[in-house]
DNA sequence: GAGTTATAGTTCGAAATCGTACCTTATGGA
DNA sequence: TCCATAAGGTACGATTTCGAACTATAACTC
């Protein structure tokens, strides 16, 4: 028998969001000030992915709107952290590049959360939190791609 | 050998807020004109932990500062979907009770959700979601705890 | 290759979020 | 009882979020 209680989803959901709430806060205690939750994505993002990407690739990967990703890529090259130039390949497009100061804030802001991943490594079972891994990727993807279909 | 590797962290926090994304957007879809994620959240919290709550309380449950929480309830105020009496108890506080009309628009965003839960239920193993929820839940005590201690 | 349609990005305005400061009422000592 | 401190809630302002409309370029079709 297969577990459709609408409540499972509602009740995961509401915890994801809450986790949401809370890492959020944890990470914005340790960013510099100006700088809030999305600004580090983007930093890290990039750096992990490689820079050089489009605002618009950035959006669909964090789903949000592309308006709110214009906002958060001028509030980081007001910081001087990113840098946007035309896309050759695309007149529409720019693309978006790490400033060195980009690197090294993100750098900083890592190695500023040391404490609190220690914190969360010594009371919490890292192998419980690995587990969960794939299942939330797959549901990621899952729900990104019901949302287009 | 402990995984302590801090890209588990970033890695799991970054699926779960993009998971948050992709929820909300679904349920707010179904959302009647006006509302957002947070006034369900909070017909649905009423609902279930039952009624004649204080707004502090909901802060804390949802871990949204206090001034978020005002503005919430006056908005489901504004819609006639709760209301608020003096706290009996405690001349400083307040409590929230569900109007009729707040009883019967969560109901409708329950039942209309019913096909985006159908085609979850289709499309992703049910048990999978089952299985991360208490790992979710004390990751979300866990995370509560240590903002307080 | 002209015309239609789609895509990248911005502008603008409305609403939401949230920190700070403040008011009011409780609570806990001296 | 008085005073200090804590707690519930609101007012206010700065910033964020995001939908709608718009511009500019690309892609597709006939």
């Amino acid at each position: 028998m297969r577990n459709t209680d609408p409540a499972i989803f509602f009740e995961v959901f509401n915890e994801i969001a809450i986790i949401e709430q809370l890492s959020r806060a944890i990470l914005e205690a340790r960013l510099p000030h100006g700088l809030i939750a999305p600004h580090f994505t983007v930093l890290n993002h990039l750096t992990r992915v490689g820079d050089g990407r489009t605002p618009i690739e950035m959006a669909r990967a964090f789903q949000v709107p592309k308006t709110s990703m214009t906002h958060t890529i001028k509030g980081l090259e007001g910081h001087a952290l990113v840098e946007t130039r035309a896309n050759a390949q695309d007149g529409r497009s720019k693309r978006v590049w790490l400033t060195d100061a980009g690197r090294a804030v993100r750098a900083d802001v890592i190695a500023g959360l040391a404490p609190d991943f220690a914190q969360l490594a010594a009371g919490f079972d890292m192998n419980r939190l690995a587990a969960i891994k794939p299942v939330l990727t797959d549901l990621r993807i899952f729900l990104d791609q019901a949302r287009d279909g």
